[in-house]
DNA sequence: GTTAATTCTACAAAATTAGTAGACTTTAAC
DNA sequence: GTTAAAGTCTACTAATTTTGTAGAATTAAC
């Protein structure tokens, strides 16, 4: 299951595509709409300008815009940032490499075939998923 | 990331399974080899007990062995037990779904169909594979 | 220079996960 | 029938992660 940390960041991250290049938008308004604490978004929002999603202005007038276009922003990146690994094992993990403690020997390891294949499925699925498919997702269903 | 208690219970049931119709395996056994602490795969196998997996003999000579059929025992059903869910949200769950706090409207939200499918594939590939398989596969591996 | 916004550091509370202690029960061997 | 070796069960405790908060510092517009 993924935390409320990141859900929170997908919720955000739509709310802003959806007012993709209107300018900044309020820390307090997306928390507002969305109900996400605002302390916690805060944080989180920090985050995901630090890597380069979002752009922030600061003072009077301020709050924080999609810098990356919503095409290019998938959900694999905000569940990477958020959450870390994608793959349920540690030794199948792309970015998040580890050997397991638990396996004697890797080589020798019935179990990682079914984890790696689960999580090739799941990087094609959530990295052909993007902001931009998501918000036109929801206007036509919307329409209905 | 499957939890420790996760992994430890498919560790040891892969044990298991490599001596399906061998006789009670004491805990003490199953934790030595597998590095599992002794009172922790305890807890762990009495769960997988209640749950029909498992049968256990009592007393001298006693110990745990395997009541289904190696066949019969996917990664999904034992996931399912230790972990819940298997799908990333709640609001696309099959066996625990709930509704997401954090949609205001399921029927417009762009982001389920994305882990729908995700949820989708996992089944499909966790389902296939067995404890029959694991052990297969690891012989296999043994051999080269 | 006042106000309204983000930024940053540090913390605190809550929940979950991991692990332990120890008494109890059952069974088989002697 | 006594004893020893096993699982059963209840109740903790410790560690870690997740979630959330407080408040001062910084920045920019007016």
């Amino acid at each position: 299951m993924l935390s409320k940390k990141c859900k929170y960041a997908i919720h955000a991250l739509v709310y802003l595509a959806e007012r993709y290049q209107q300018g900044p938008v309020h820390i307090q308004d997306i928390a507002e709409s969305q109900h996400i604490p605002k302390k916690f978004l805060e944080a989180i929002l920090l985050e995901l300008k630090n890597s380069k999603i979002l752009h922030s202005k600061k003072g009077k007038g301020g709050g924080y815009y999609l810098y990356k276009s919503p095409e290019d922003v998938s959900l694999v990146e905000i569940i990477r940032l958020m959450e870390g690994a994608i793959s349920l094992l540690p030794c199948v993990s792309i970015n998040y490499y580890e050997p397991c403690e638990e396996c004697r020997d890797e080589k020798t390891c019935g179990i990682r075939d079914a984890f790696s294949i689960v999580r090739d499925e799941t990087l094609r699925v959530l990295s052909g998923s993007t902001l931009a498919q998501i918000v036109k997702r929801e206007r036509e269903l919307g329409k209905k």
